[in-house]
Parts: structure tokens; sequence; C-alpha cells
DNA sequence: CACCACCCCTGGACGC
DNA sequence: TGCGTCCAGGGGTGGT
């Protein structure tokens, strides 16, 4: 399930395989998955590839005629660059031929998304991308910092963990990392977001969650992000990150801290796991 | 206005 | 083995 760390993974791995290539034809075998113009122009075609972009979750493609595309990966989502039999797996809805070019021997790029949570936003130009889709969001998670955070949750009386899934307050968390950083965090994921923010002693731990959240991030960077189910990189290849989970995905094992069984339960519709002995 | 429940969708795990 | 059921969840939306 890509978050920040695994779209920005799948950014810097299509970087090199992109920048600077030309799309030549593109192939739209599920309109629906595609918003605004879906027009071949509107997509790409005949354009080359100058910048990726990404804020939180979600990635832009900017192309030379100044127009963009976003694309966000929902659940299963998949941009992959390859040889011809990229696209031929089911459920890619979107292929795109490269124009060939010297030492690029990739011909293809391909969106393909079984459960289609994901998407293709078409934009006449980058600033119209952000301003439709990237202005309401918070600040990049990587980015997160004591002083934006504080004031987003100073007026906020749900848990904490809706709020750090909530993108219009941090951008880029979702279940797996806002977990893994309340509980780096010493912060219990039903805390009320406010006394994160007010004079209460657990204000203390408002500059340790952000700096948590950062270098969760970055570390499931480094590591290729998590492949809990779907994610892959440009290339196809899986992350490395989900061997390391401290609290995702491990309910009833041994918190890893104080050997206590980590505990769970629904918080803001998610699956939360925490530590009962480690968070408070 | 803050926040929650619901919905979209498919594949994999699990039980019988 | 095969079939039915449940569950995973990002984010938009409509309701409280």
């Amino acid at each position: 399930m890509p978050e920040l760390p695994e779209v920005e993974h799948l950014r810097r791995t299509l970087e090199p395989r992109l920048i600077g290539r030309t799309l030549e034809r593109v192939d739209v075998r599920r309109a629906d998955v595609v918003d605004g113009d879906a027009s071949p122009a509107a997509l790409l075609a005949h354009d080359t590839v100058v910048a990726l972009r990404r804020k939180g979750k979600q990635l832009a493609i900017l192309g030379a005629s100044g127009r963009a595309l976003c694309v966000h990966l929902g659940m299963t989502g998949q941009l992959t660059v390859g040889a011809d039999d990229t696209a031929a797996k089911p459920h890619t809805h979107i292929a795109w031929s490269l124009a060939p070019a010297p030492g690029r021997p990739e011909t293809t790029l391909a969106f393909r998304d079984p459960r289609r949570f994901g998407g293709v936003w078409t934009f006449p130009s980058f600033d119209s991308l952000r301003a439709s889709r990237w202005d309401c969001l918070g600040p990049d998670a990587l980015e997160i910092d004591p002083g934006s955070l504080r004031t987003s949750l100073a007026d906020s009386r749900r848990p904490i963990k809706a709020a750090l899934l909530d993108q219009a307050v941090v951008a880029g968390v979702g279940n797996i990392y806002a977990d893994e950083s309340l509980f780096l965090a010493g912060v219990k994921p039903s805390r009320p977001a406010h006394t994160l923010a007010g004079r209460s002693r657990h204000a203390a731990k408002l500059v340790p969650l952000c700096r948590a959240i950062r270098e969760t991030l970055a570390r499931a960077i480094e590591a290729g992000g998590s492949s809990v189910r779907d994610y892959v990189d440009a290339t196809g290849s899986p992350g490395g990150y989900q061997g390391v989970h401290l609290v995702y995905g491990r309910r009833g094992l041994p918190c890893t801290r104080c050997g206590a069984p980590l505990r769970s339960r629904l918080i803001a519709q998610r699956t939360t796991v925490w530590c009962p002995d480690c968070q408070s």
C-alpha cells in the first residue's frame, strides 16, 4: 500500500528511466481511471518527460509542453517502466510507448491498478495540478515540523492517529507509517490530538512525534518502501521495509521493546496496532 | 465545522 | 479441491 516512502522510492526509480524520454503513443484501456481530459495529448502523447515531482502520496509527471499528469496509486497502483511485456499484465489500464533512445532499452510505461482506488488526473499545467490537488494538502511529511503540526492539532479532539491520516494535516502518512511513528514516539494512537498541542505533559511528545514521522519515512525510503501486497517500484521490484515494521501487522506479537503483546483495534476505520505499555 | 461512516474495488486468506 | 465469506484501506462524499 503506497504511502509517501513508496511513492518517493518510485519517483527516484522512475527518474533515470523516464526523464528525457518521449511518450510516443498512449493506449487507454480503461478510460474511467483518468480524471479530466483523457485525450492522447492530455495524457502526454508526443510529449517529453522533463520532471517527476511528489507531494505526499501523489506523483506528478511533467511534460515539455507544460502539461502535467498527477498519478495516485491508491492501494494497489503500480507505475513501471520496462520491456514490451510490461503492459501485458492484467489490470494495466494505461500503457505509453516510449520513443527509442540510446542506452535506454525500456519501451513501455504502464499504469496498473487491480483495485482501481488510484487514478490519473490530467492538467494543462503543473500550476493547475497544484491548485486543484496539492494546495489543499498539509506539509509534506518528510518536512513536517512541530510548529505546523501543533497548529493543526490544537483544536482537534479526534484521535492523533486519525489526525495523522488526514492529508490536510500532514501529507504522505498512511496506516503503516502512522502506527510505526506513534510507536517510536511513545504516543497512544487513541490520544486526543489536542493533548499533544496544549500544556499537558503529553505535549512534550510533539517534537519526538515529528522526528519519528520524518525518520520512519526516511528509513523506509532508503529500504525501498514497504511491499505489503502490491507495491513495486519502477522496475517491478518490491521494497524491503516490511521486514522491519515494529507494530504494523504484528497484533498479538510481543513488543520489540518490552515484550508485551501488541494490541489492535479500529481507529478511524483503520486497523491500528500499538503497545499498551510503551505508548501513552 | 469537525469528524465519522460508508463506499469504491479485487485478490488473498481462511473455514467448511 | 472448491466455494463462500471476510478483510485489507486511500480518499471522496454525504450525513450527523
